[in-house]
DNA sequence: TTGAAAGCGCTAACAA
DNA sequence: TTGTTAGCGCTTTCAA
């Protein structure tokens, strides 16, 4: 293993010299940076992490804490991680990933033991335990999704609640009046996810202003739970001509269940779904759909994250305007019977 | 921040004595321990993990390599690298994640700055140009999926010849004699990603050996993509009765398109998918199936990764036996026109 | 523009 | 069973 004095030797000079050539906090002569860089090179030295996190007080990492669940669309997740990684690796920091596993826990343990100069969440409830702790920490951190409080916090999200408003307004707009949204699994309403629950506030609030009706139902997702969802939503609404989806594995199943009813879509129904751009193409009837920017969260948080490192920019809520995008699953109401 | 220095002071004991409770590596006196303990918690120490990675010469920390591409099922590489993260813990390590953007460089990078002790990669190409680095630098490693040669590599995969061949045993089984495999996206192929290849290697052996007739075809996913690939399978063998997929995405397009041409699944034809079983269960159908063991994969991987850590157990390949699970849409050959 | 040297917090000989 | 101490490789004053 190669050291910065072993580099220092073979360069002649001293060991700050070649710690100032990295890290360019001071000016170095160009022979001098020369020579050192070519030493480097020459010795195919690198900087040893351990030492650098001990002397330098910070460790160049960022802590990524996905969900341990796998109930809500995987893709986006994974989307999200992978944006944060490639965005973190572009301002010089590596990403350390925990699961929700260890809860609370986590965010003590790397606060504790200076793992991690900061923290990303993603998958945050209204009420999240870890927040309490982020507070008390003071460890810089990003928030991916929206708790009820945000005071002194810093989130990224979607603007969920302009989203369901959004679907609404289209559908309103081509003249349905009854609307059903099929929701997520009952279970990630119950531990109040905060995306779930905005989408469905803006809904209903532009429903109110439009002047439409609308039943909310959640899906576990597939085709037997759908069917159900589905049969129950025309028992109780027959009128019902417009779909906003938000769950994944509820899509394909309703386009196949509502053919297979001979309701045509989206002649007789339209769909509006709420999901990545790659899923609504690639969905037996290209979806109208709003997309779910996951790269753009991922990257917007790291952004963030990296400007409160440096001091720059505080807490803030940044909310990214949901886009509608027209395809072929939705068109005007079918005149009243 | 607390060290150790503080919790010795407290616990009026040298700092080396704190060190060797935490780290049990030599016996302590019940009375010392329990002092010494009661500091740390009074206190709230944590070990500071530069210091650790600096005196200790290992960071107790893995390396996930995941790849950048989404061409894939994502799900399963979420389910892996879960699932490591999760084992790595439960084995003190942490995980750093790492996108195949930096491509080598990166392993380079984590080796030569000791940021982590080992290096997990996913998605292996069957010439992958990782690998002659991670032989060269020694650095303890593990592979999730199999390259051509695996001489010096420790890796762990589902078996997928055995797992093509089952598909094909069963079929055969059934008595049908022409069948088609819907395979991954062309590019999947055209990079040789090891998977994809030694599938088909099974697939095609045991057609031999069975006298069943094999047609392969990549396809991209998505109902278009879906069409056209069924339409040329059904125009070269019109008397198809059995599928194989190997592509989440072209599933449910299957079995819509199926449906839509009035082939029944069973009754007309059979179709055997190699995916998670959720998905196989979520299904319009659902679906007999080989299971793609994600979660043991990224198990057994961290597993054999902790033994070379500590010096326990060598290279080996870990070939995880391949189960066929019998669901609704595979039956009896229909007999001969 | 450069060098010397004092730590950063911990581990692991070596001693007792 | 416990303590003393010399580093681990780097950053950053302080001095020149």
């Amino acid at each position: 293993m190669v050291t910065l004095a072993e580099v220092a030797q073979h360069a002649g000079v001293s060991a700050s010299t070649v710690s100032y050539v990295l890290s360019g906090k001071r000016s170095i002569s160009a022979a001098t940076r020369q020579r050192v860089e070519r030493s480097i090179r020459e010795l195919g030295y690198h900087p040893n992490a351990g030492a650098r996190a001990l002397a330098g007080k910070r460790s160049n990492i960022v802590a990524l804490m996905v969900p341990l669940r796998t109930d809500m669309y995987v893709p986006v997740m994974m989307e999200i991680a992978i944006a944060v990684a490639t965005t973190a690796r572009a301002h010089g920091y590596d990403v350390l990933l925990l699961t929700g596993e260890e809860g609370p826990d986590a965010v003590r343990r790397v606060t504790g033991s200076g793992l991690a100069d900061a923290m990303i969440l993603m998958d945050v409830q209204l009420e999240d335990e870890r927040l309490p702790l982020l507070l008390g920490t003071g460890q810089p951190s990003v928030l991916i999704g929206l708790p009820a409080d945000t005071a002194g916090l810093t989130c990224v999200d979607l603007d969920w609640s302009a989203t369901g408003a959004l679907c609404v307004e289209h559908l309103a707009g081509l003249g349905h009046r009854d609307i059903a949204v099929i929701g997520e699994a009952p279970a990630v309403y119950e531990r109040h996810t905060g995306f779930a629950e905005r989408t469905l506030d803006g809904v209903r609030s532009r429903a109110r202003e439009t002047g439409v009706r609308v039943l909310h139902r959640p899906c576990e997702g597939g085709y037997d739970a759908l069917a159900l969802t589905l049969a129950r939503i025309f028992d109780e609404r027959p009128g019902t001509t417009g779909f906003v989806v938000q769950n994944e594995s509820a899509v394909e199943p309703l386009l196949a269940l509502l053919r297979q009813q001979g309701r045509a879509v989206p002649e007789d129904v339209s769909v509006v779904a709420i999901c990545p751009d790659q899923v609504a193409v690639q969905a037996s009837v290209r979806l109208t759909s709003v997309a779910i920017p996951a790269p753009e969260m991922g990257r917007q948080a790291v952004e963030r994250l990296v400007a409160k490192l440096d001091g720059r920019g505080g807490d803030e809520v940044v909310l990214l305007t949901p886009e509608l995008t027209v395809r072929a699953s939705s068109g005007p109401a079918p005149a009243a019977p």
